[in-house]
DNA sequence: CGGCATATATATGTTTAGAGTATGAATTCT
DNA sequence: AGAATTCATACTCTAAACATATATATGCCG
């Protein structure tokens, strides 16, 4: 069939060596199968490849092409064992990570600068700003490998672990009387116009639930999934948004992050697909919950 | 050591298959010795390479590694052994011809032409003007493989066949009074000045026998190598040449060629290395004197 | 929810092929 | 011409790969 990599081996062993029992004793073992082997191979390719005259060995034409292009063959095997071995082990590879709003500005960027401290061949591809449904579609459909996203969500196929917890804070225009207190509670933003994220994102859910318990709907203005943007219709006095904590990394002018005492909080977890096998994942799993539940944000 | 060309090809069966009772039909050997040496090269690798659940084989990252790889290699493999095959057929390679002198200019051009016709993945590299001994030195150094040369020469390693005869020609200057006629005989020339080739050519020696028979030694004005500059040299005026009647292809102005009844000639050989091996050279060499024992200038 | 069908793993025997030892043949150098 | 070196050949043995038979696990369907 194809060219044997033993006998190309050997092959390589006696051209170098331009000599059988030096080649035999290179590659440990005795002259006899090394000469049988190398007219063996020379038999399948229809050609010689050496010229032996009981004094000296030299290369046919036929013989110095296989010598080259072999030595190329055998380097490449042993970089792709390597390879292969890197990636079984997990320190190689590319793991995929989707971020949900508010983590694409805190979290996302410390992720990308540590692990390309920490690890060497393992390639870190990250995209933001997405809601938790497109974050558990992406899992399932195989787009990403994990990700951050607020819970709850119900997915028998995906598991996660709760790695912070934040209260939601203000957003409020720096014109605003509002924003010249130190702190508010939910009860002073009752009558306020209000811009948020879409329905379906889960900061938007946590919000409606609670102003369905106080038996209030605050009149909704305008709706952005983008955390920037949504600020930045805030800046420009539209209305009061409630966001994550971990918003307060973003800076615009503007506007003032006001701390409300009773606000609800939001969790982050971090997920994966149950059957998760891809080494890189299962190592990058717990370098990942480590830095989030360590992050600044829970600190402060 | 190395990966085994065998079980990567098992194993890329396995993967383009992702079934092993259908790898292994198309390998045509039975499942289990498959499967077996598929776990062999997952042991040997240290990692797994198909997630297998008997309903299902799936690739792991590592496998997916050591798919793509080595599917590039089995195909350089197989790419090597079609060059290699070829080599040693002589039907690919490099071959080296030096001509001599005049060869140059009327076998050359057309050894290089019809050898592109010819052969396919034969490389013909040529060299031209050269001396008889230059030539020998070049085949005894490995600088090329075949010289089209002339006779005589005494080498033990060098094989040679000769492919043609020529007789020498008078180039005599267009004013001259000798190139008004339609043919010479040696005695017309003996008192006139001449230019020819260096001393260590066969022309030159072949010339000087010639003269020493005849107890003569006509004055040598000044020699060229070139067969090209020599006639050069005739057209300014500067003397008479004899050159072999296979000059004739060059035509320069001012001067003329003027055929001498009773000169003498000068064979044409092929030459090579006794020990020659390359197949390439062997498939050559006979397509060589064919080519140049039918030339025009022996049918003239 | 349990049986059936399908697919991979395991067990065991047979064959092939690669490796070792002993020896022969050829060529070069003394 | 003889000795030494080196590659090839002959023969034996061991190990590895393949085949047949069978066990085990998983998804599917009734």
């Amino acid at each position: 069939m194809t060219i044997d990599t033993r006998q190309l081996r050997y092959f390589i062993a006696v051209a170098e060596e331009t000599h059988f029992g030096r080649a035999a004793e290179r590659l440990r073992m005795s002259q006899p199968p090394l000469s049988q082997q190398i007219k063996q191979l020379e038999v399948s390719l229809g050609t010689s490849l050496l010229t032996r005259n009981t004094r000296s060995v030299d290369l046919t034409p036929a013989g110095e092409v296989l010598l080259n292009r072999g030595r190329r063959v055998i380097d490449e095997l042993e970089s792709i064992e390597a390879n292969v071995r890197r990636v079984g082990a997990g320190l190689q590879g590319i793991v995929r990570v989707g971020f949900t709003g508010t983590a694409t500005y805190g979290i996302m960027p410390r992720v990308v600068r540590e692990a390309n401290e920490r690890f060497d061949g393992l390639a870190v591809e990250v995209s933001g700003e997405k809601l938790t449904p497109s974050l558990i579609a992406g899992l399932e459909s195989n787009a990403i490998d994990i990700a951050v996203l607020r819970p709850p969500f119900s997915n028998d196929h995906i598991d996660h672990i709760i790695v912070a917890s934040e209260r939601l804070v203000a957003a409020v225009p720096a014109g605003s009387p509002l924003a010249q207190v130190p702190h508010l509670v939910m009860a002073d933003l009752i009558d306020q116009e209000f811009v948020g994220y879409p329905p379906n994102s889960t900061v938007a859910q946590v919000i409606a639930a609670t102003w369905h318990l106080r038996d209030v709907q605050p009149s909704s203005v305008q709706t952005a999934s983008e955390t920037s943007t949504l600020l930045s219709l805030v800046a420009a006095g539209i209305g009061i948004a409630l966001v994550p904590e971990s918003a307060t990394s973003l800076s615009i002018g503007g506007m003032n992050f006001i701390p409300v005492t009773d606000a609800p909080s939001v969790d982050m977890a971090v997920a994966w697909r149950r059957s998760e096998a891809s080494p890189a994942v299962l190592t990058f799993l717990p370098f990942l919950e480590a830095l989030i539940t360590n992050a600044p944000e829970r600190d402060q």
